[in-house]
DNA sequence: GCGGGGCAGCGTGTATGCACGAACGCGCAG
DNA sequence: CTGCGCGTTCGTGCATACACGCTGCCCCGC
């Protein structure tokens, strides 16, 4: 391979500003930064122990994935979210994941099939232990080697990213022990569609994993045609 | 609508840095910038007649959009189209559309009905004319137009974005003639779907008009199947 | 008592200086 | 003649300094 250079991973010494970058992408994804909370960029710089500079950089690194709000001479928070957003981001992510399973029941090499089968049972016993942190990480995992099962980097890259803005508020999600279970029961129709190599069938199954179906979709669709009655 | 801040758009007066990421993208975009010119900090600051720091900031802000690559304490060049990316954001793309056009023709309101309506028999006479100049600015605007009957801001920003990363590689998709004729007429099946409320219609109509059919599709799915061939 | 204008404090935007790291070319050894 | 090691040079990463714009408060006028 003739040294290719990813688009968003710049995978040699990270430099100060993305090291800042990563821990404050952290922070707010696993919510210890609340939505609104002012960053400034001053105080930041002591936190860490740097200069302002580093921590501008970080910030507008942050500001196009989203995860924080900078207006020009006003700062930066972190970002609120509209929920009217929101949901927009859940459907346009239950695509992109469908859009990825349907790529991946089509491409994936015999060794990513069974690499997908050894995460899928082995997220199993997470289920049984009621192990709802491992689960979490594991489904991390899980839809990533979609992502790669589908060999289309670009789409992995604007569905990780949609997945990590929603990081913050989907936390409480799986907490439910009965959820945890579904959501195996609906991965494992998923992995089934896939390795049948059944594309539309893969497709459908995530979109109803994702929880938003044909007919919410509709209905969103619909209620949005009205936003005058808000 | 009380102040809703968008994640990519800061009206207010433009900051330095941002009139130069603009400045930048546009040259980028417009083809006046070729891919692997290397992109000097300083050099730029001299020529827009400011200091590194804009530049920088400049150049952080377009990195994700991947029409620059940045390689730490290596500098920037302008992006390499990588041919594999290429088709992949292609396919995306397409798919992102798709969904736009599926939910505008759910979601679109009259009003916007008739928008749609009026730039499509607009184009019609850039058409006779042979305006490919008017037909790609118009061409634009009536994608736009999708995203915004779509009423989902997250899915029109990523398709705004990919559709302007892949801009500089089919400048030269609509030169000829019959092209431009062509594009129109699948521009009035997509606004036929729309316009009796079929969405799976238009959908396809619009996977058409990309000129990704669900057969290339999977052609292209086969073949990364494979890809130890290369 | 209340609303508007000015003032002060603060934080960001920009400029500049310094130091480390990387790429390039030369000279030397094999 | 070719391959390797080293020094030089360029450019970036970071720190610091200065000035403008914004925000909130206070005071004054009505």
């Amino acid at each position: 391979m003739p040294r290719r250079i990813a688009s968003t991973a710049p995978p040699p010494r990270p430099t100060r500003g993305e090291a800042i970058a990563a821990s404050l992408a952290e922070d707010i994804v696993a919510g210890r930064l609340k939505p609104g909370t002012p960053l400034d960029e001053l105080g930041l710089a002591r936190a860490y122990g740097s200069s302002r500079t580093p921590v501008r950089e970080a910030l507008r690194q942050l500001a196009p994935t989203g995860l924080v709000q900078v207006a020009p001479r006003r700062g930066a928070v972190v970002a609120i979210p509209d929920p009217q957003q929101l949901g927009e981001m859940f459907l346009v992510m239950a695509e992109l994941e469908a859009m990825a399973a349907a790529l991946a029941a089509l491409a994936m090499t015999p060794e990513q099939r069974r690499g997908l089968e050894r995460q899928h049972g082995a997220m199993a016993a997470m289920v049984r232990a009621g192990d709802v942190a491992a689960y979490r990480a594991a489904n991390v995992t899980f839809h990533h080697l979609l992502y790669l099962g589908a060999h289309n980097g670009y789409l992995g890259e604007i569905a990780t990213a949609t997945r990590r803005r929603l990081a913050p508020f989907r936390a409480a999600q799986l907490e439910a022990p009965d959820r945890l279970r579904r959501s195996h029961e609906e991965h494992g129709a998923i992995v089934t569609a896939i390795q049948r190599g059944d594309a539309a069938a893969a497709a459908a199954q995530i979109r109803t994993h994702i929880g938003l179906t044909e007919r919410t979709w509709e209905a969103m669709a619909r209620a949005l045609r009205q936003p005058s009655a808000a």
